[in-house]
DNA sequence: TCCATGTGCGAACGCCTGTTCGCCTATGGG
DNA sequence: CCCATAGGCGAACAGGCGTTCGCACATGGA
C-alpha cells in the first residue's frame, strides 16, 4: 500500500468513528483535497482490491474498514490450523485499534486459576512468536493447544500451569511445539452479563 | 416504546450489524412490510425523538443506534454519588444490549483475588438492590465502596472477601450499607492489551 | 362526541451519490 | 524510447434516497 493509499485510509477510518457511518465520494474528495470525484473512486477501487476496504457496489456510504468481529475459538481440534474456521465458536466486537493477528479463546480448564483465568472465561490472544520469560501465552504442544505461564530457564523451556493440581510441562527437543501468541485481555461473563455474536 | 416502534429498532439493529451501514428509509419499508417511505419516516422520527436512534439529517444511511461508552469509575470519593462524575476516569464502549444501569468500575486492591478478579481490573456492574446469597456485588458501607461476596445468614449479613488476608465484614444495624449492584463481566488488560477512551 | 396519538398510503420533489468516459501528468524500469 | 503504474481532472448520467404533502383509519381517554 502507498503513502497516499495509507492516507485515504486513515481519513475514512477516522470519518466513520466520527461520524458512525461511512463518507461519500465527494466528501472523501473534499477531505482528500481531489477534485475529481473519479479519483476518488480510482483510488477506493484499489484499495477495495487489496483488501483494506469493503464495499457494496452502488450503495450509498456502504464503506466498511474490514475488522470488527474477533472470533472466538473453542476448542481447538488437533490436526488443522488453531485460527481454522472450524474452531470458530462466535465473535466479539471491538472498537478496532487491533490488528488481525488477534483472536479470543475460549478457555477450558482450571490450570491457570491462580493467575485469576477461570474456565470459561475468554482470552485475547495476540499471535506472535516473541514471548518473554514469565509471559503468559497460548502454545501447540504436540497437536494440543494450552494456555500456560512461558518459562525459559538454563535447564530448558517450561510451560508453567497457575495451579497445584497441575504439573509443569517440559518442553523436549523432539516436542512438536510452537508459540501461537500472548495474551493480551480478560473477559469473563457473570451470570449471563454479556454476549458473543452467534458464528 | 410501542411493540410496533421496537420491532423497528430490531430489524434497523440487525441491518446494520449484517451488513455494516443503516439501511435506507426504502429498506426500512421493504424489510418491515410497509409500502409508503412517509410511513418509515415517521417511525424513525418518533424513534430518533425518543433517543432510541440518531441520524444526520438529509444523509444516506446515517443512522445508529448510539453504541453507549459505559463509564470506569475509579477510586470512588466519599461523599459523593458513586456515578458522580468526578469518579469517572474514562469509558469502555460497549455494543449496546445493556441498559445505562451499568458502570465499569475498577477494582482496588487484592480482596476478592480468589474469586479471580484483581487489582486494576475492570468490572461491570449492574446497579440493583437485588442481589442473592453467594452473589458477588458492589457495596457501599459507611462511605467506602467495595467489592465483595454478598452473604445473607442467620447472623446476618456479611461481605466476604475472597483472601485470607482479609476478614468477613459484619453489616450492622446501624452501618450506613447499601448496595450499588452486582458484578456482570470481568475485564483484565495486560501489557498494554486494551484501550480505555479517556474521560 | 371530540380529539390526540399511532400507524399507514401514494405521489412527487430535489438533492445525494456511485459510476462511467475520455483524457492528462509524473515516475521508474527495461 | 516505450510502457506499466499511480494519481488526477471535469462532465454527465441514472438511480438512490430523505423529505414533504395531503389524506385515511383505528384506538382510547376526556
Amino acid at each position: 500500500m502507498t503513502d497516499r493509499q495509507k492516507m485515504f485510509m486513515q481519513f475514512i477510518d477516522k470519518f466513520i468513528r466520527d461520524n458512525g457511518y461511512s463518507p461519500s465520494v465527494r466528501e472523501i474528495a473534499k477531505g482528500m483535497g481531489v477534485s475529481s470525484t473519479a479519483s476518488v473512486k480510482n483510488m477506493l477501487d484499489r484499495l477495495e482490491q487489496s483488501g483494506a476496504l469493503k464495499r457494496t457496489g452502488n450503495i450509498a456510504r456502504s464503506l466498511e474498514t474490514p475488522s470488527v468481529g474477533i472470533p472466538v475459538l473453542g476448542r481447538i481440534k488437533a490436526g488443522v490450523p488453531v485460527t481454522s474456521e472450524e474452531n470458530v465458536e462466535g465473535y466479539i466486537r471491538l472498537d478496532k485499534p487491533i490488528g488481525d493477528n488477534h483472536f479470543f479463546l475460549r478457555v477450558d480448564g482450571e490450570s491457570m486459576r491462580d493467575k485469576a483465568i477461570l474456565d470459561g472465561d475468554c482470552v485475547l490472544i495476540k499471535m506472535t512468536n516473541h514471548i518473554k520469560h514469565g509471559q503468559i501465552g497460548a502454545f501447540r504442544l504436540n497437536g494440543e493447544v494450552t494456555l500456560k505461564t512461558f518459562e525459559m530457564t538454563t535447564a530448558g523451556i517450561f510451560l508453567m500451569p497457575a495451579n497445584a493440581d497441575f504439573a509443569p510441562i517440559p518442553v523436549g527437543e523432539y516436542d512438536e511445539f510452537q508459540v501461537i501468541g500472548t495474551v493480551k485481555m480478560v473477559i469473563r461473563a457473570l451470570e449471563g452479563g454479556y454476549d458473543i455474536e452467534p458464528a
